[in-house]
DNA sequence: GGGCGATTTTTGGTTTAACCATTATCTAAA
DNA sequence: TTTAGATAATGGTTAAACCAAAAATCGCCC
């Protein structure tokens, strides 16, 4: 493979003084370099997802470097989400299609950690459905509309079978604010409120009271909004948007702190 | 330490009928043993930022695992940011206080990986730091808007430089953005707008003309901006920076389009 | 006694070589 | 044709050693 056009782009003791990024330890790490390369090569398209990266004994002829600086550097590549690993014949590393879980699960530690509380996370949730609910306006085609209009059915249909139907029913309420996402077009809010969901989603289950009344007004929100998606009224669907997300909001926090008291 | 109460969770060959979560290659590996370990540690604050374990010798002992495979979890723990680590006595392997940066990496990935287009980076910027607008508005406190106002007067003063202060105009109209979002007080959209910055930035020296009646547009939109903020005008300051940041993204895809024609 | 340079100690970084566990593939028997 | 067993490829793990960096210590000289 041509892919990786030198082994060790610096040699022991080198210094880098072009290097910009502040290196915290200021310490080469040849496992480090490895990392760098292989994701360049990946973030460039060099290696496309499916790709499969040669096996461990391999690489570490090409990299000149032991099999266990090699392996530090597979299991970094793993953490940050860029490729997967199997082991046996045929197995090894292979390129992984974008995945949005390591970031959802970063903003879930961070979470965990306190640094972000729940409310940070709903109003940040609040603001970017709210830009997307306006941008869904100005984009949403006819055949957008009727998938909504289908899933908006389906919601119904969960509705009416009451409590037993509300792990549906909230599966459906995301994917219709997902579409949203993908009817606005634009990847970036797409990627951002999955991982949003990823991380919030846990909450639901935890402070969301399974009440069939929530299900009917949360029903009603969503109507409300096709509705005006459909009729085209941006600044209609922001604030139904908005108020829809914070509703939602505030119960979970209610909830959460009851809990904590 | 006490810490850590079992060696080793699982045996090699055992099953964990109780994990719910799907493990991609449903193999069991010690490292990620290891890593749960000290994660749950670090999360549930029987270690707390600044802690330092002990060293990698001491480890393999705690953890009867051998040094490379510690070295491996270890690596895992300091992707995900949990720790650092430096070399030389008195080093290794610290605790840390969990910040933000970690999100944006990997929202930093996730962009490039999805080689976004610059006008899908524009768009997502411009309603962001509209919203961004909103919550500084309400949240603005005094001294906020004195250090804005001397940030603002840096501005004027490298505007007058002409083309020679052109970099140092930019930076703190940066600066500007970015303590906006610090006023708004919600970390995840401080990280974001940063995040964003780090994508956005080589597209300016690319694609925006270094003309002096750009930066004094551009001043005279942040005094506007900083204005409405002063005096409690939400949907003003909402409008003036969308159209601020629509303005230069307008600029730059001009000016890309004629490169690429 | 107080500085200060050399030495020692601690700790992470790397290498090597070997063995185990898992899985795909091939092969030969039923 | 099917299937059970052998084989080979590949990741997972161990062990023992050495190097490099940084702090601590020692000892010399003033």
């Amino acid at each position: 493979m041509g892919v990786f056009m030198v082994e060790r782009r610096l040699q022991c003791g080198d210094k880098d003084p072009m290097d910009t990024t502040f290196r915290k330890t200021g310490q080469h790490r040849i496992f480090q370099d490895v990392v760098e390369q292989i994701q360049d090569a990946i973030l460039e398209g060099r290696l496309e997802p499916g790709a499969r990266l040669p096996s461990e004994r391999r690489l570490q002829e090409t990299f000149s470097a032991s099999r266990g600086t090699l392996r530090e550097a597979l299991r970094v590549l793993e953490q940050k989400g860029l490729i997967s690993i199997r082991t046996g014949a045929k197995g090894g590393a292979v390129v992984n299609a974008l995945s949005i879980e390591q970031v959802s699960e970063s903003l879930d530690l961070l979470v965990r950690y306190q640094r972000v509380s729940l409310r940070d996370l709903a109003e940040f949730r609040e603001g970017v459905e709210g830009n997307v609910a306006v941008l869904a306006v100005e984009r949403a085609r006819p055949e957008d509309m009727a998938h909504m209009r289908g899933l908006l059915e389906k919601a119904g249909d969960f509705l009416e079978k009451g409590a037993s139907g509300w792990d549906d029913f909230i599966r459906v309420d995301n994917e219709i604010h997902t579409y949203l996402a993908q009817v606005a077009g634009n990847p970036i809010y797409l990627s951002v409120l999955r991982t949003i969901y990823g991380s919030i989603h846990k909450y639901f289950d935890r402070f969301l009271p399974r009440l069939e009344e929530l299900l009917h007004e949360n029903y009603r929100d969503l109507c409300e909004i096709v509705e005006a998606v459909e009729n085209g009224q941006a600044a209609r669907a922001h604030l139904l948007v908005q108020t829809h997300v914070y509703r939602f909001n505030r119960i979970m926090e209610e909830n959460a702190q009851k809990e904590s008291s």
